[in-house]
DNA sequence: ACGACCCGATTTTTT
DNA sequence: ATCGGGTCGT
């Protein structure tokens, strides 16, 4: 790598493209004809392939506008395009598609959903309106949200979308009664769906699918436009993005599948493992090409890693390796309940930094398999005053005074929306309660409008109280005038501002909360917000119009971040092995390697034991330098002290690999806290009961 | 319309 | 133990 600088300058955009390539990563670069898989494991430069691929693709004559990078995350997309920045001109690199599946399959329906009958302005259902109108299913299919629950019936909904299963179909194979209830719910929730002009995330790509496979014309449209495919992420694709990419990958195949089965987590998500195993049988002439090396790991952790890995049989046959040395071995720590693991955690944390002048805190993860498991490691952070962050919490985006005032917006772009009108009505209070919202409810059985449009009909008025048939007055028009606002796409913050004011949203906080340092707090979150459309407004090309910067906001895309200014200082970062996935750390304490708990008890039955022991694997891969795994002899569950056992995944780390701590935690750590006393009672009262 | 209180669940969650 | 949702009373 070393001598290639001085010389790259000199040398033709060509021989940068493949400067500092590995031999293996160089062959996956070059392979830029017909069906290619590439099995990259974790750390071997999976993300740097692809960019200079398409790279190399331009270079070599492809119009970047021929080319489509599907990844699964915005961030994902974010960190192509920008490395991709680096290699080729930003004229061109801005013309390839790089994005999620989902904001490719809404870039489409955007302008084909007329052939399914909604429009092009339809809106996107997030998880709570998601879950608010499968409850309005329920009770309009005639059952009770007692017996039949809606998250069950949301969870099946959605795995038959992913499945491409309609109600109609899902009855007819349904055995059971609440299969076949499950199935009329599901009929339901799509009409409401539908007559809202609203899709979920898996409509996304289930009326992508639908329409490619109904109309050749529109096919052929976008295989003529789609020339090139990349998949990052293969193994995480489920039935319908298989089918997506089938579809557009035509009998040309010009497609690379990039991934890792042995990184497979989300199968219970709908993500098929087979869709990677089984790529070159699918796609015939396939070249199928392996990356090895490893450029993030110590050879200790790769050892262990590849020996956990090992257990699980059909898998494609992959060893990794690195030329960063041994390395020091695991450090495995069995302390006598959670508090105790927590202490030692936090303690050697301290330790780490003492002992590690250049090491930063950002450098350090605590991975646990269950979010409930945090409690603890935030309890000793604090005691131990080391600063932390979880990942995974409430985002800034679920906060209500956010998502009301989403729901404002939405409400202009898209008055069919039901949940964001009913979401807003009475927030801020203002005279409209349950009793004039139920009136607007039997007045839409019979008129069929939706709620927020009634507000205008005088009918509807003679029928409210006069406090409420004001209030409603004053809204509707305050809607009218900011529906006509906002259809000259510019100052899209600024009008975003006033129209929360004028809508009573920013002062009606003041009301809402009584704490005045809340209140303001809220306030100063709505402004995050109209600050996050500013950036939209300065970083996108696309036109500035409301109806763009929600869809970004549904797709979850917020590269023009709006958060709390805190998040952003060196810390130690607690997350799920879910929530690591794709992610580096110098130092990465594993937590709770207990049975029942990693391997989880339901996930084992569920998912079965080999995707549990992938997560383990990702786990040990996230570690640059060191892994620190701990487990309890006893820990509290459900408020109750239970005994636990080693992990059985344990077992399959070579003995030679892991260093066993002398200590636990609690007996050398103890005096530490800050609230010892309280935590060393539990603890007595724990031994006497044995 | 809001707060107090009780009950029940409690795995992971890229969009 | 704890959090969220739902119900009931003010």
């Amino acid at each position: 790598m070393g001598f290639g600088h001085e010389k790259k300058r000199f040398m033709s955009n060509n021989v940068q493209i493949f400067s500092g390539l590995n031999a293996e990563q160089e062959a996956a670069v070059r392979a830029i004809d017909g069906p290619v898989l590439v099995f990259a494991g974790a750390g071997t430069g999976k993300t740097r392939v692809i960019t200079h691929r398409i790279a190399h693709m331009i270079a070599s004559g492809v119009a970047p506008e021929n080319i489509a990078g599907m990844t699964f995350t915005n961030k994902a997309a974010q960190e192509m395009r920008e490395r991709l920045f680096a290699l080729v001109s930003g004229e061109r690199a801005k013309k390839v598609f790089l994005g999620t599946f989902h904001s490719f399959c809404a870039r489409m329906l955007r302008a084909e959903i007329h052939l399914l009958g909604w429009t092009s302005d339809f809106t996107i259902a997030d998880q709570s309106d998601q879950l608010s109108i499968t409850k309005q299913a329920i009770a309009e299919s005639g059952f009770d949200k007692d017996t039949l629950p809606p998250s069950l019936c949301l969870n099946a909904i959605s795995r038959c979308k992913s499945y491409y299963i309609g109600p109609e179909e899902f009855k007819g194979k349904s055995f059971l009664k609440q299969d076949k209830e499950i199935a009329d719910v599901f009929a339901k929730y799509n009409s409401i769906l539908f007559t809202q002009n609203m899709l979920d995330f898996d409509d996304l790509l289930l009326l992508a699918v639908k329409i490619l496979e109904k109309h050749g014309d529109v096919l052929e449209k976008y295989r003529t436009r789609y020339t090139n495919l990349l998949v990052d992420e293969y193994q995480d694709t489920n039935n319908l993005q298989f089918r997506l990419i089938k579809l557009l990958a035509g009998k040309k195949m010009n497609l690379c599948a990039v991934g890792d089965d042995d990184q497979s987590i989300y199968g219970w998500r709908g993500a098929e493992i087979k869709n990677i195993l089984d790529f070159p049988k699918i796609f015939q002439g396939t070249v199928e090409l392996k990356l090895e090396h490893n450029y993030r790991s110590t050879n200790v952790i790769l050892k262990a890693a590849n020996s956990v890995i090992s257990s699980n049989p059909s898998r494609s046959n992959k060893k990794l390796w690195s030329d960063r040395g041994e390395g020091e071995p695991l450090l495995l720590s069995h302390s006598q309940d959670n508090t105790a693991e927590a202490d030692f955690a936090a303690a050697m944390i301290e330790n780490l930094m003492m002992t590690h002048k250049s090491l930063s805190y950002n450098d350090i993860a605590v991975l646990y398999r269950s979010n409930y498991q945090s409690k603890d490691f935030e309890d000793s952070l604090l005691s131990y005053r080391i600063p932390y962050r979880i990942v995974g919490g409430k985002s800034f985006y679920e906060r209500r005074e956010i998502r009301d005032a989403v729901a404002y917006l939405k409400l202009l772009v898209n008055p069919k929306d039901d949940q964001s009108f009913t979401r807003i009505i009475a927030s801020p209070p203002r005279g409209f309660g349950e009793k004039a919202l139920d009136t607007l409810r039997s007045a839409k059985i019979a008129t069929g409008k939706s709620l927020c449009n009634m507000m205008g009909d005088a009918e509807i008025h003679a029928s409210l109280s006069s406090k409420a048939s004001d209030s409603a007055q004053k809204l509707h028009a305050v809607f009218s005038k900011w529906r006509q606002e906002f259809s000259n796409p510019c100052g899209l913050a600024s009008k975003t501002e006033k129209y929360l004011k004028e809508v009573g949203l920013l002062d009606g906080l003041l009301a809402m909360y009584k704490d005045r340092e809340e209140a303001l707090k809220r306030q100063e979150n709505i402004f995050e917000l109209v600050n996050a459309i500013a950036l939209f407004e300065k970083d996108t090309e696309k036109e500035h119009t409301l109806g763009a910067f929600l869809e970004k906001y549904s797709l979850n895309d917020d590269s023009d971040k709006a958060e709390d200014k805190s998040e952003n200082k060196d810390s130690v970062t607690l997350m799920t092995v879910h929530a690591a996935k794709g992610l580096e750390f110098e130092y990465v304490f594993i937590v709770g390697m207990e049975d029942g708990i990693f391997p989880h008890e339901r996930a084992l039955a569920e998912n079965g034991e080999e995707e549990e022991r992938r997560l383990f694997y990702v786990a040990l891969t996230r570690a640059k330098q060191r892994v620190f795994i701990s487990l309890t002899r006893q820990r509290m569950k459900h408020g109750e002290m239970s005994i636990q056992r080693p992990s059985k995944f344990l077992f399959s780390i070579p003995e030679e690999l892991i260093q066993r701590s002398a200590f636990t935690g609690r007996s050398l750590f103890l005096s530490r806290r800050t609230n010892m006393r309280r935590k060393w009672d539990r603890g007595n009262k724990v031994y006497n009961d044995m």
